[in-house]
DNA sequence: TATAGACCCTCTAGTCACTAGAGGGTCAAG
DNA sequence: CTTGACCCTCTAGTGACTAGAGGGTCTATA
């Protein structure tokens, strides 16, 4: 399997595919004649659950920790649910912090009258000391 | 007013500010004779302006806009106001990704039982075709 | 007068997770 | 034999800072 064939059936870009190659999080694939990637379904595993945990908002690091994890079959689970935990209170913090951001911002955007710029009310709420 | 107590009054990094001023967000300040930065209430204003901007989720290019309209008197507010909308707007859409994220996340962590990684249910959740 | 310590300077490189571009090579179809 | 899709490596750019090296300035105290 080429790189485009792998890129199209993740969803992942070229690039970031050659990129996670280059940062070690999936191993180097053998290479064709033409010095071609070419991958086989265990890539194809290893990218999916990289781009899955991606998705969930986990970081590299903690996807590398997760991989090994992965890969260690015997050890406990604990330090697995240790990160999904931290990522789901990351996370619930997040959007907390977005919903008071939001009440500011829809208290400014509805004081907005369309007048001037010396009128304008949202530049005055942004600029200090009133 | 020295970048130290500038910092201070505005809890902004002394690098930031120095940052600010090589993008061009604030003017340069004079110097004294020992070649420090010697900023004025001006200064301090545009600061607290650029970091209130930033607080609300405004990129720097943003802040850029909002800064070339607020000195600007005479146009119309109508770009302002397309700014903080879009801005709302964004994050709404966030709001809605971080809950749809956390309803997954959530799933994930409440499915361990604390096994080994043998039988870790986070790890089967991110791993591809079950 | 010497020196310690807090503060300041410039310049460069690092962070994160990619993304874009230059400049080239490979391969199958027409 | 050429076109065009695809691939290669390498370097640099993104946003918004942050950190560090290697130095200079200023004030207070011994």
């Amino acid at each position: 399997m080429r790189i485009g064939e792998l890129a199209r059936t993740t969803g992942t870009k070229v690039e970031t595919i050659r990129f996670y190659e280059a940062e070690g999080l999936i191993p180097a694939p053998a290479r064709t004649r033409g010095n071609y990637r070419d991958f086989d379904g265990r890539h194809l595993d290893r990218l999916s659950f990289i781009r899955r945990s991606r998705d969930l908002g986990f970081t590299l690091d903690q996807v590398r920790v997760l991989l090994r994890m992965a890969d260690n079959a015997q050890r406990s689970c604990e330090e697995v649910d240790a990160i999904a935990r931290e990522q789901l209170d990351q996370v619930d913090r997040k959007i907390a912090d977005l919903r008071s951001l939001r009440v500011e911002l829809s208290g400014l955007v509805n004081q907005c009258q369309q007048g001037t710029i010396a009128e304008c009310r949202i530049l005055e709420a942004l600029r200090p000391r009133q």
